[in-house]
DNA sequence: TATCTCGGCTA
DNA sequence: TAGCCGAGATA
């Protein structure tokens, strides 16, 4: 398990919002519920599989909402997920729907999850159509401070990644053998969840320092997180993840801020440099 | 060289 | 705000 947690997909009617959809709880470590690390080991999914860096949050568990008794329940595969994500507005999910994977599941047992055991949730929106055969969607989240929340990859069987409907219209065009075997534009969607605390996300044009008072600011936004939120600040900070992708801008910026939590007084020095 | 990741641009 | 994709870093 690593240092930025793991994300939960959960389907069915938000409390918060009164929406139906799917949400992501982020977690901090060694605060996931014992019946949680319990279903985690059930679930097989690329999703859920542990991140060796540690440093690329992943989605920890799928559950959906009893409409019926409004407890949170595991789902043990993103298939079962995907397939009850898909119908969920026309046939929406009861406890006794689960006795597919655990037979004796009905309203009275006891609680499995409550997104309040968590800091964040993120709201996958529900409609979403299933893959098709042999073909995976991949949410990815992205590291906490990233100009988004997540990114939809759609697999083929072959194992190339599709990052946009143009691109999958691009990819089924040019190996119509997959048009043949109906798959279409329709079956895929790259809505991404949206999270619920907007805190993951850098706002557009947000800078992690004030013009005005950059150490200060810093300062601010770090004492105002609650401490999941400046766990992952800090963890962004200090230790990014430049697996693959990033810039020399963004180097910089590391070694920027790797030098600013060293060397807390040269906030203003090295900030000039980087404001703009 | 392919893949991964981030972030900027645009509607 | 979401969708798209360019571009740099890494495997």
């Amino acid at each position: 398990m690593g240092d930025q947690g793991k994300f939960v997909v959960i389907d069915g009617p938000c409390k918060q919002t009164n929406e139906l959809g799917a949400l992501v709880a982020i977690k901090n470590e060694g605060q996931l519920p014992e019946n949680m690390h319990k279903a985690q080991n059930t679930v097989e999914s690329h999703n859920l599989a542990e991140d060796n860096t540690g440093l690329t949050p992943t989605v920890g568990a799928f559950t959906v909402q009893c409409a019926k008794c409004m407890k949170w329940r595991f789902i043990p595969t993103k298939e079962y997920y995907e397939e009850i994500r898909q119908t969920i507005l026309e046939k929406p999910f009861f406890c006794s729907s689960a006795s597919e994977w655990r037979p004796d599941a009905s309203c009275s047992d006891p609680l499995e999850i409550s997104p309040d055991m968590h800091d964040l949730w993120a709201f996958d929106k529900p409609g979403i159509p299933l893959p098709p055969k042999g073909w995976e969607r991949l949410l990815v989240i992205r590291p906490a401070g990233s100009s988004k929340f997540a990114d939809i990859y759609y697999v083929t069987p072959s194992g190339k990644k599709l990052r946009s409907a143009p691109e999958v219209d691009r990819f089924l065009s040019e190996h119509p053998e997959y048009v043949k075997a109906g798959v279409n534009l329709s079956q895929f969607s790259f809505i991404i969840p949206r999270p619920l605390d907007g805190s993951t996300c850098k706002k557009r044009g947000e800078s992690l320092f004030s013009a005005e008072n950059p150490s200060n600011s810093q300062r601010k936004t770090l004492a105002k997180s609650k401490p999941h939120e400046s766990h992952h600040r800090t963890l962004r900070l200090v230790r990014p993840s430049f697996k693959g992708g990033g810039s020399r801008k963004k180097l910089e910026k590391f070694k920027f801020h790797k030098k600013a939590i060293t060397e807390p007084k040269s906030f203003g020095d090295v900030q000039s440099k980087h404001s703009h």
